[in-house]
DNA sequence: TAGAATAGAGAACAAGTGGAGAACAAATCA
DNA sequence: TGATTTGTTCTCCACTTGTTCTCTATTCTA
């Protein structure tokens, strides 16, 4: 289910605003924050967000428009490898990994195990889990993981240049490498480091 | 369960007056703070609250109003921050922090942030947070918690000797030091590493 | 350019919510 | 013990809020 432009634009918005609301905000509530006189204009919109899972239904109930958590209660999934060059070596039945609120990025995560040493300057080391929140967009400098001609996983810091798009490993006997915007996929962008001394 | 806006705000407010009260507030007086002026209106929001597992049921007795406890769940506490060269700088109230299963030993656990840059060519990093597992001995090449002369702490490779203690820095700019058994004291061994890109 | 999809206004409706107050029973106190 | 306090249950009522309509304007698309 695609959302349409408005929808976005009102989830975007919900996402920036809703967290400061101590109570959920109703409907009229929102119409003022977003501009509009009608109630039910608001309703169609906010409908189109429950079905696509964004938006928790209120199942007849009058408590306010609430965004669905990612429910963080049980876990966030280890999904499996990470290794410069490959795709990602996913494990069948991913188990579920107990991350402390402060790794967490606001939406989704999930947890991977870095293969290799490309990133050891960054103090990422080979055998480290890393959180990922899962999103499309990256900031300039951010260290996500970039799937490549839809092959190959990479763990890089990235740099978004107009037509360019550079990863930069963090280790002297690598070199950065260059790639048409077109050719390199964000899948998620790094939010935390798990490391275990414990052999 | 979810809770209406009226139940979330007589819980704020619950939390930030209750624990003026030397006795449980009663329902009536509880009436008056938020004012109600009928019990019984009052109690349906109570009971809202019970059933969601806030507020201590109160079986037939007439106690008063109690919140439950913050059910301390599971995680292990942080306890401060950890420079070399300093006493551990303890926090007044520890908080919990959940820590996935790998990163914890055998033994009880805790968690400081590491300040200062002495094992940065371990990848343990200024801001970094070290899961410790409290212990007095350690194997040599362990990186430990030590106290030197019951005064200052700090986080160290250790290397054992007869009749000699050497704590190794992993950083360029500094150099082993070295100390007679009896002025070290071991307070815990690093058994995992966390790590927050979020600012 | 015609038709479809998208967006909004506004009216009307039903159900949820919050509160008042009465009545009652059990615990507590004098 | 009797009187009082206190928690509980009930009904009743006003208001809010989510929902569903219809109608219109604008934008996108074949």
């Amino acid at each position: 289910m695609k959302l349409t432009r408005r929808q976005q634009e009102i989830y975007r918005i919900l996402q920036q605003n809703l967290e400061h609301y101590q109570p959920a905000p109703t409907f009229d509530e929102l119409c003022g924050l977003l501009g509009l006189k009608s109630r039910g204009s608001l309703h169609k919109h906010i409908q189109a967000l429950v079905v696509a899972g964004l938006v928790e239904p209120m199942q007849g109930l009058k408590r306010g428009i609430r965004l669905v958590e990612p429910s963080t209660d049980e876990g966030i999934p280890y999904l499996g490898r990470i290794a410069a060059g490959r795709p990602i070596e996913a494990i069948n039945q991913p188990e579920l990994m107990q991350v402390p609120e402060l790794l967490l990025g606001k939406g989704p995560c999930y947890v991977l195990q870095v293969s290799g040493d490309s990133m050891i300057d960054e103090g990422i080391y080979d055998g480290d889990y890393v959180v990922i929140e899962g999103q499309e967009q990256a900031r300039d400098g951010d260290i996500v993981v970039a799937l490549i001609d839809n092959e190959e996983a990479t763990l890089k810091r990235i740099e978004q240049l107009p037509g360019e798009v550079i990863l930069h490993a963090a280790n002297p006997s690598m070199s950065a490498l260059t790639f048409k915007p077109e050719q390199v996929r964000i899948q998620g962008v790094l939010r935390g480091l798990l490391r275990s001394y414990t052999k």
